[in-house]
DNA sequence: CATGAATGAGTGTTCATTCAT
DNA sequence: TATGAATGAACACTCATTCAT
């Protein structure tokens, strides 16, 4: 019925569904199959144990997740620029977790359930976005317009950090106080103050 | 062998070295009697069933936690009071983590493929801790050395969503660069710049 | 609290309730020990097994159906008056068993489910009182009113076996149709046409 | 071993031995499978518990009953023909029973222990065959060879409870009485007697 | 005789994985 | 490659019975 060819993209993408919909543990092989249409003796030509499909089904999770989640690669111009940069993930990111709740809620929280690599594999996507806003920041710096002495490595660690704020709304907690703008408006004040180079004497 | 009055607390202890070495969904009571030295059937006597003794094994868990989370109640007086105060929680946390790393990913990990009740049960800790430093900021501005206009609401969830970065690496996350004193001192400069009221004019 | 020496009696009605409500198989030592307000252990100091209550229970449950069940001693003196008498057990029994369903319901259906012993014991209660019916008929033939060549014995049986038209009902059957007045009225009749003697030409 | 085909029947079959021998709640799910000389897992593919392969197991067993209980559907043209009719079945249940008295013990006694939709389907064979007798008697009322005013509803029922006698040697009740035809031609007489309609005067 | 904690064999059921066709 | 029946180890939970106090 469907191409042979993408048996495996369409598992992946069924399991995709039975695992967001009832966690990794909670969903049984029998349940991707059926949600796939195919045959449960299928499953195994294409996967050697259920273990791996759940890589394949959040990798296809993660091709939506991706591009909303990594900031701007071209360096910012001045402050406003910069801060603009820095929030813009916490709006996607909030977004992306309001509306893929289950999906956020697989990554990180039965990952560490299940074992060091898929642990470890978070733990790496993570440490990538940080990268990316520590190069903005390492960059910022050397254009004058962030405080000298930041470290830049810290700092994007702790922006890292900072978007639990807005993903816990998503994984039962209370909502945003303010709303979402409000709260990005705070935490750019808060960075400008804290990040921005002091103001030359006149 | 033990006091035949604190068989559940000698279970329940079991259960939470069986938790935190293998989590919860891949521990059988089994292993929980068999580490307690004690009888399959005995088990049902003290509880009435797996999903219970998670929070006695929790409770357990947490009785050495709780001290250590706690800002202190006392306000601080000034800006560098302020600082420790809001730093210290840092130390503890990332101490603690170090230390019952496995308890921490039982609580943080397991919790949300489990229950509703006890996901419940993570994020009102973890937004008490939040409202502590909310009181501390709130302080902090009427006291006049922090800024006027700060949304005390908003920073005490930053502030908790910060912690992140001293936990991350006991949850296999690269180690702190620079160690923890310096991350907790550029996180200290990084709230003091942030945080504080503008110094007046001379 | 109760006098000692009633411990067994205590048990054996908490038994007979707890067995009546929930059946044998599905009621637990420990349910009859609560409804006897009676420690766990203290059942083994009056019965050996649980099976060994039931007998128990029935014998307190059957204290009150016996006299019931039993027709007059007395033997008819004339074919109205044995009609009463055989028809009389049918109203009891009727009224026994929609007031102790559950009583009929343990006896009946459950002592086969358990044992022999207990499957022989209920046959024999049934056969005593085929044996009543059997003197009733033998009476009335040799008093000439009951047609010569009954076989009593296979009749008193047969007595016996009509009386589950009027346990049915209480046993989820359906109602007893023109109501029991009715069927005993026609059970009547047919008795007395089958077995009256011919009438005698005049 | 088996065609696959017929693994549910096998199974089926296998519980019907394996319930007729020890009751359905002294079996267990191990019990069929040993029997069947299938693995326990297999179980779950054809029956969805425990319960369900009871109704097969019973389905299996009354696939043999059927034919002998009912009475012929023929309305019987005489009064002989009329007494031939109803006591053709006591033979046949007498026979049956006699045969197959554990599965006999395990509809009628199991059922009510289990639960109502059992007990009800129980019931409700029990019914039909009141039925079945019923009309014969309707039949004959009107054919003039019965007396009129029966209640045939009735009577049917009466009919059904008398089966009894012939049903309890099998269930370890006394032998019957000078054999199953004495027994039977007793009943015919003490039908004849009872049902007839009176003799014309000449 | 009273207690109730302790026991452990037994229950029905699930499910990832295998394999003959 | 496709199938789905077959597998069996594992699971949470029950409960009649024992026994030290």
């Amino acid at each position: 019925m469907t191409a042979p060819t993408d048996r495996r993209a369409q598992l992946a993408e069924a399991a995709f569904e039975v695992f967001t919909s009832r966690g990794y543990r909670n969903s049984a092989v029998a349940d991707i199959v059926a949600a796939a249409g195919v045959s449960h003796g299928s499953f195994y030509n294409y996967f050697t144990n259920k273990r791996e499909i759940l890589d394949a089904a959040i990798d296809y999770g993660l091709e939506s997740l991706g591009p909303q989640l990594t900031p701007p690669t071209e360096p910012a111009a001045d402050l406003d620029e910069f801060l603009d940069a820095m929030t813009a993930p916490f709006r996607a990111l909030h977004e992306f977790a309001m509306t893929n709740d289950r999906l956020v809620s697989l990554i990180v929280f039965d990952a560490a359930a299940i074992d060091d690599a898929l642990t470890n594999r978070v733990i790496e996507v993570v440490e990538s976005v940080a990268v990316d806003w520590q190069h903005q920041i390492e960059h910022g710096v050397q254009a004058g317009f962030l405080r000298p002495g930041l470290d830049a490595q810290v700092l994007g660690e702790v922006m890292v950090a900072m978007t639990l704020v807005v993903l816990l709304p998503a994984q039962g907690g209370a909502p945003l106080p303010g709303g979402l703008d409000h709260v990005i408006s705070q935490i750019a004040e808060f960075l400008r103050a804290g990040l921005a180079a002091p103001a030359p004497h006149a």
